[in-house]
DNA sequence: TAAACAGATGCAACTTTGTTGCAAAATAAT
DNA sequence: ATTATTTTGCAACAAAGTTGCATCTGTTTA
């Protein structure tokens, strides 16, 4: 874990203190997303508000995590596959919010389908967030 | 549309009002979909922070506007079609993100493609959200 | 290893966004 | 026209996010 923290902080030229350890510690150790406040709480306000922001905004621009919109304006962040990079982001598949337990994944082996867009528009990139009930709250 | 406006209130059950009535002239008059920031903007600051807020809450309650997510943690609305009323929405459709001109739309005849969730998970909604060109921007 | 440098952090102050209670005003019903 | 019901605006607040700057920490170089 320590090792593969480190390991993912060089490969992008991060220097490593203690908030982006820390940050990328909770990534690894969860299996869903989280929110800003999420992490915020559970570094139990170790770190500042700003320190927060300014971690996520940059491990987002190095492609080391990927944000995931939903319905309800809250911005959620999960770890990317190790093929993303600076600027490019290939996460093509579909997110999950459970709709009892509120948990977010990503179902890394549902690819988003093809979109037949009408003439004249070109796609770049497609999001596809489905709402329900997640395999534990059945 | 000094009638449908009436119309559609009325239909809802709604009283008629000044706020009502200018908001949803506005999503009448136009064709992509609002932020709240817009219609604030567009209203000319005539009514208040509040009220804008309150209305659009009771327009998404009756079915009359639906919410759009994006990846940018801001929300838009959109007018919804006929079929949409109190608790029901009926918007399978995609919506579109423009990167170049910011236009967000509704893409009424792109419908949102079956995906195949793994084992144990049973979807309620799909979201569908494609960033792109739009015809206008190409 | 120590000094120098570059980058990251914390703090303060601020802006923007959204919420709530309540009295006044507007709308609808009688 | 009067009454009853909703809606509105205000004020006060809470939450979320941003910026500049001085200080501190991690990294590099000698
Ligand atoms: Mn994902
Ligand atoms: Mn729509
Ligand atoms: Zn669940
Ligand atoms: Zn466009």
């Amino acid at each position: 874990m320590q090792e593969a923290v480190q390991d993912i902080l060089k490969k992008n030229q991060l220097s490593i203190t203690g908030s982006r350890v820390k940050i990328l510690e909770l990534f690894l150790e969860q299996q869903g997303a989280l929110a800003h406040g999420d992490i915020e709480r559970r570094t139990g306000e170790k770190f500042d508000r700003v320190t927060v922001y300014r971690t996520l905004q940059v491990f987002l621009n190095k492609g080391i995590i990927h944000s995931i919109p939903t319905s309800d304006n809250s911005v959620l962040y999960a770890l990317c596959k190790d093929d993303c990079g600076e600027g490019h982001h290939h996460d093509n598949h579909v997110h999950f919010v459970c709709d009892a337990c509120g948990t977010t994944m990503c179902l890394d082996d549902v690819t988003v389908p093809a979109i037949r867009l009408p003439k004249g528009f070109k796609f770049n990139q497609i999001q596809v967030v489905v709402n329900g009930r997640c395999k534990d709250c059945n």
